[in-house]
Parts: C-alpha cells; sequence; structure tokens
DNA sequence: GCAAGGTC
C-alpha cells in the first residue's frame, strides 16, 4: 500500500492497527494484517517519477518517465523512498494506491506502480480525510485503478512538459542570436501569463501621468470639539467649482443635519484558513512573502503543530473532533480563555468558507503543544491560525453606526458625519488582527446646526494602480485560476530567480521586457491564462472517455512542432537585424532615451515601447491639465517631475525633453 | 537547462 507522504502512512498504519514498524534505509514502513494476510504500508514523498529526455535542442517530442532523484536537482532526497519501494515491490501479490484521492494522487501511485510493479494487480482507495473511521472504511473497498484520473493526470504532465521544454529552449536560443547573451531562460503556462501581468502593471504604474482634482475640506464645531466631516460627492475637475463652494459654505458659516440614518450591521467571522488567505494574511500583518508563509506553516505541519498547510479548503469536516482540540487548546496562555470560553458555551462548529480541497480541511491546530520556544515567526503564525480558527466558531460580531447627512442648501453639497461603536465583541476580541475604528460622535437632532470651523480648498491628484507584491500576485493567480496551492509561491520566486522581475514593490527587468515581447510576440498561447482553460476542457474530456490522451498529445504536438520549425527556419537563416524586425521585436532604430530597441515613433523621436506609452500619456494629459487649471506645459512637466505618483518613463521623457532644450 | 505538480 502506497502512501503519498511519510505522515499519510503512519496515519494508515494507525487506523489498520498495523502496528510493526520497521526502517528500510531511512524509511519507515509499517506491516499488519488484514483477514489473515500481511499488509505493508510505505510512503512515497510526491512525485517519484518525472518526465525527462535525452535529446538536446528543440523541438523535442521524445520524452519517458524516470525516477526524480536521477533526472533532476535537489531531488536526492528522494532516493531512499525510491529504493525502499523498490525493495518491497516484488514480494507483493497485489498493489494499492493510497495517495491523496485527487487526480496529482493518482498518477504518483500509477507511476510507481507501473514502474516498479504491475498494474494488472492494482487497486486504488478512496478516502478524503486521514481519520481512522475512513481509512478503515475505504480499505475494506478496494476499488479498481480509477483510469479516467490517470489518464488526465498523465495529459496534464505530458502537456506542461512540451509546452515548456520547447518555448524554454526556444527562448534561450532566440534570446542568444537576436541579444547575444546565453541565459538560462524559461517560459511555462503558469509563470509566463503571471509575467505579463506583472508587466502589465507595472507598465500602467510606470507611464502614469496625474491628472488634478480639486476639492474641499470641510471641519465643523460641537460643543467644545471640532469635527472633520466626509464629503458625499467626487471631486471637482474644474478648480472653478471648487473655489464657488468654499465661498458658498463660507458665506453660510454652517451645515444643517438633513438625514440621521442608524444601522446595526453583524460581521460574521471569517472562516478558518486556506493555504492562500494564510499567505495574504501572513503578508498583511508581518510582511512574509508567499513562499516564507508556507515554509514556516510547512514546519509548523511536519512539528504537529497544525494540519496540512497545502490545502484550498476553508471547512472542517465533522470527522474533525473540534471538542477535543479545544480542550487542548485551553492550556495555552493568552488563548486558552477563548477556547475554554466557547466549551462552555457550547459552540462547537465553525463558520466554514465556500471553497474546498478533494484531499484536506482547512488549516487549524491540531491540539498539541508547543514544547520549546518557536522563535518569532514561527510563533506569530501559529499565533494566527489559533486565533483565526478559534474566532470561526464565534457567532457574529455587533457594530451600530449613526450616519448624519449634512447639507448646506445652495451650495447642493451633502456631507457626512459618522459614528461607531462596537456593541458586540464575540469573534473580534480573538482575532485581534482585524480592526473596527470606533468613532465617537455626539448625539444630534434633524435640523440641528453645526457651525463651520474652517474650509479649505484641495488639490488632489488621480492615482495609479500599485505595482504588484508577491501577495498581490499570488491572488491574481488564484483569481485567474493558474497554478495550485502547493506550486504558486514557488512559480513567482521562479521569476525572481530568472531576474525577469525585482523588487518588493514588483518591478519588470529589460531582460522581463525582452521575455515578454519574445513570448507574446512568437507564442502567445503560453502568455495568456486561456491556454489553462483549454488544458482543463481538454483534460475533461479525457476523464469523460470522450477523447484519448494520445489524441490531444497528438494535437498539442502538431501545432507546437509548426510554430517551432518556423521559428528555427527564422534563426538559422535571417541576421541579427533582419530578425528583430521580422519578430516584431524592433523597427531597426534605437529608443533615443534608454537606447533599447525602438517600436514606434512620437514628436520625432524613435521610442522603446515604455518610453513610447509614456509619451503619449504625457501629451494626451496635457490637454486635461489645461484644460483644467490654465499652466504652461514647463510648469505642467516640472509639477509632474516633483510628484511621486507619475511613473518613471514619463519623468525620463521629461528630463530628455528638458536636456534637449538646453 | 528548460514546466508544473506533488512533498521533505
Amino acid at each position: 500500500m502506497i502512501a503519498e507522504k511519510p505522515r499519510a502512512a503512519a496515519k494508515i498504519a494507525e487506523a489498520l492497527e498495523a502496528r510493526n514498524k520497521i526502517n528500510i534505509d531511512g524509511v519507515s514502513v509499517w506491516i499488519g494484517k488484514i483477514r489473515e494476510k500481511d499488509v505493508v504500508i510505505a510512503p512515497t514523498a510526491g512525485h517519484l517519477y518525472t518526465l525527462h529526455t535525452n535529446e538536446r535542442g528543440f523541438p523535442v517530442f521524445n520524452y519517458s518517465w524516470g525516477p526524480r532523484w536521477i533526472y533532476e536537482k535537489n531531488s536526492k532526497h528522494l532516493e531512499k523512498f525510491y529504493k525502499a519501494l523498490k525493495k518491497l515491490f516484488p514480494s507483493a501479490e497485489y498493489y494499492v494506491n493510497a495517495c491523496d484521492y485527487d487526480v496529482e494522487g493518482s498518477v504518483i501511485g500509477y507511476n510507481i506502480i507501473s514502474n516498479l510493479g504491475d498494474v494488472g494487480r492494482a487497486y486504488r482507495v478512496k478516502f478524503s480525510t486521514l481519520t481512522r473511521e475512513e481509512i478503515s472504511r475505504a480499505f475494506s473497498s478496494l476499488q479498481p485503478l480509477d483510469w479516467s484520473n490517470i489518464e488526465s493526470g498523465l495529459a496534464r504532465h505530458i502537456l506542461d512538459w512540451i509546452w515548456g521544454i520547447n518555448v524554454s529552449r526556444a527562448l534561450m536560443s532566440i534570446y542568444e542570436k537576436l541579444f547575444e547573451e546565453r541565459l538560462i531562460l524559461s517560459a511555462g503556462r503558469v509563470q509566463s501569463p503571471t509575467l505579463l501581468e506583472l508587466l502589465r502593471r507595472y507598465l500602467e504604474r510606470e507611464t502614469f501621468v496625474p491628472e488634478p482634482m480639486f476639492t474641499v475640506s470641510v471641519r465643523v464645531r460641537y460643543g467644545d470639539r471640532e469635527y472633520s466631516v466626509t464629503n458625499v460627492f467626487e471631486p471637482f475637475k474644474k478648480l472653478d467649482s471648487a473655489t464657488e463652494l468654499v465661498k458658498s459654505l463660507e458665506e453660510a458659516g454652517r451645515l444643517i443635519i438633513g438625514n440621521v440614518e442608524e444601522r446595526v450591521l453583524d460581521l460574521e467571522p471569517p472562516p478558518p484558513f486556506n493555504l492562500t488567505q494564510l499567505q495574504l494574511e501572513s503578508a498583511r500583518l508581518f510582511r512574509l512573502s508567499p513562499a516564507e508563509t508556507l515554509k514556516i506553516a510547512e514546519e509548523l505541519y511536519l512539528e504537529s503543530l497544525i494540519s496540512y498547510p497545502r490545502t484550498n479548503s476553508e471547512k472542517i469536516p465533522p470527522s474533525i473532533d473540534n471538542t477535543r482540540i479545544l480542550k487542548n487548546l485551553t492550556s495555552l496562555p493568552e488563548l486558552g480563555v477563548y477556547a475554554s470560553e466557547l466549551l462552555r458555551r457550547k459552540l462547537l462548529s465553525p463558520r466554514e468558507g465556500l471553497n474546498e480541497d478533494p484531499a484536506h480541511p482547512a488549516i487549524h491546530p491540531t491540539g498539541y503543544m508547543p514544547t520549546k520556544n518557536l522563535g518569532k515567526e514561527k510563533a506569530a503564525l501559529y499565533e494566527l491560525i489559533v486565533r483565526r480558527y478559534l474566532a470561526s466558531f464565534y457567532p457574529s460580531a455587533r457594530v451600530e453606526e449613526v450616519i448624519y447627512t449634512l447639507e448646506e442648501p445652495r451650495a447642493k453639497c451633502l456631507f457626512k458625519l459618522v459614528g461607531r461603536k462596537i456593541v458586540s465583541q464575540e469573534w473580534l476580541k480573538v482575532y485581534r488582527y482585524r480592526k473596527i475604528d470606533v468613532i465617537e460622535v455626539p448625539t444630534l437632532r434633524l435640523g440641528e446646526e453645526l457651525k463651520i470651523s474652517s474650509v479649505r480648498l484641495v488639490k488632489l491628484y488621480t492615482h495609479p494602480p500599485q505595482l504588484h507584491t508577491k501577495a498581490s500576485i499570488l491572488k491574481w493567480m488564484e483569481a485567474s485560476g493558474i497554478g495550485t496551492e502547493a506550486t504558486r509561491a514557488q512559480i513567482i520566486e521562479t521569476l525572481f530567480e530568472r531576474r525577469y522581475v525585482r523588487g518588493r514593490r514588483i518591478a519588470v527587468t529589460n531582460l522581463g521586457l525582452r521575455v515578454a515581447h519574445v513570448l507574446s510576440t512568437l507564442f502567445r498561447d503560453i502568455t495568456e491564462v486561456e491556454l489553462t482553460r483549454e488544458f482543463e476542457r481538454k483534460l475533461r474530456e479525457i476523464a469523460l472517455g470522450r477523447v484519448s490522451r494520445k489524441e490531444i498529445i497528438d494535437e498539442a504536438i502538431s501545432k507546437l512542432s509548426n510554430e517551432l520549425e518556423e521559428v528555427k527556419k527564422s534563426l538559422s537563416s535571417c541576421r541579427r537585424s533582419e530578425l528583430k524586425v521580422r519578430f516584431g521585436l524592433s523597427t531597426g532604430f534605437q529608443c533615443s532615451i534608454c537606447g533599447s530597441d525602438a517600436v514606434g515613433r512620437e514628436g520625432g523621436l524613435t521610442l522603446c515601447y515604455p518610453h513610447l506609452r509614456a509619451y503619449q500619456n504625457l501629451v494626451k494629459a496635457y490637454d486635461v491639465w489645461k484644460a483644467r487649471n490654465s499652466i504652461d506645459f514647463d510648469d505642467y512637466v516640472e509639477t509632474l517631475l516633483k510628484l511621486y505618483i507619475t511613473g518613471r518613463f514619463v519623468k525620463d521623457v521629461i528630463k530628455y525633453l528638458m536636456n534637449r532644450v538646453k
């Protein structure tokens, strides 16, 4: 019986009462009996086999499965699992794939059985949680191998491999020819659309030209206190409109309460974490990257303090004994009182989120107590997970708001003054990372007047979108449905390792710009999220038995081989400069500002893509500025240079233009 | 050397 990981093997052994634990060269294996027959439960550690090829260059469509520890770097740790299984297999009468019940688990077990044993003597078990009841039940009814999952899973591996390896190799060749530099480059179904999204955001931010807007800031006096009121209208585009409003408010000297609204808000507690939510929250609170969070969560898991972290689930299935966990948590310093309160009030069913995972429950504390000092970051993450779990059992918090609408009839503008208090804390007291702003305001009546103590004219600017962070790009990946819980953080790190991107606020490097440009010109499919959608459709068809794996792979090969041959032909027949023009990467000229390949002309300059876009935005926004606030071009660009929200490519253009005038 | 997906 093959388990997907050592801990799962231990759980299965426990449920099947296989108590004889032996050690095969560093791998723990359990032996027990089922109906008078010896059973052996042995673990792998995820995928033990990988696709590989001995061929160099591209196109390459000859691949086969081989042991990962041989073909992949940093996979030495898999050797012992491979050797232990290899030792055990010859003496088995039949084999059971007891890996997680999902497509990858089916592939992991299938590859091991087909390479080391015989799929004609193999079975599958289905269980969704590692609990004694469910494991015993699953093993009492062995199923035939789930061929549709296996076929669909194998196809996923192969499609990713032939696209990824071929486009990566082509990319390296093209890059070397165009830019005369040999670099390790990569492209893939998940990483390439992610790079393109980072680039979209980077260009939007760095070619941004702010536009001016105008509004007013009003303070009122009541009794001996002053209050700032909130504007219930959009800022004005014209300076005149704002000065007019200032004048009429000054003349009126007071605002009148035109409406009083009271409302009660019930705030539901958050559900327990899945990995994405944990990564986002930990980035927000502790500034940890998604990869760092996963690493720390992994350690907590291996120390038995929390459940399996690589999960998409926000649910705690009924098989998990919350009462036992809460009882254990009562001995935690500080947090124990909340566990006691939940037990006392019999609040024992948690709020759940919508996300599910076929293999694992939401992240929750196991109830085991930390035995040593965890260290700062690990302790903080553990506390976050425990507080989130505890919070999910509490009733909604209750917040009361009073909203006074203030008006000045002649000004035709509305303002508001909001008061807020927390009537019932409930989960807010344990999940202290969620803060509700408490605002004290006096009790006011309809028609009551408040004296205006100050009115100021305020100049505002439109703002660019912020550059992505590792957390926000992770969120984008999840929303776009690319990558998995276990891989997204790692794929983001790959983009950094390749030097396509850099910085905490993620900027795209020149290399990243070039790679994105080459890919979207020559291999557009791999830069779009739609490729994943297409894969998913095809894999579903395979799982439903409507098409064969071979048909789908052949289709991908024929499409790719046409594109790759085309690129190859161009590479061998063209000179470097011709090639750039031919691939739409250049006009044959250089950017007047930065010297990289120009893609267009504007105002007598030849410009690269970012500087061209910045130039166009600069010209377009000048019309807006002139219309709103009479200003000449020199003042316009000097103001822009001083603003931090002005994009860096825009500032490059301005500095270039200023130098040219000098 | 190159992917994405498991897990350590």
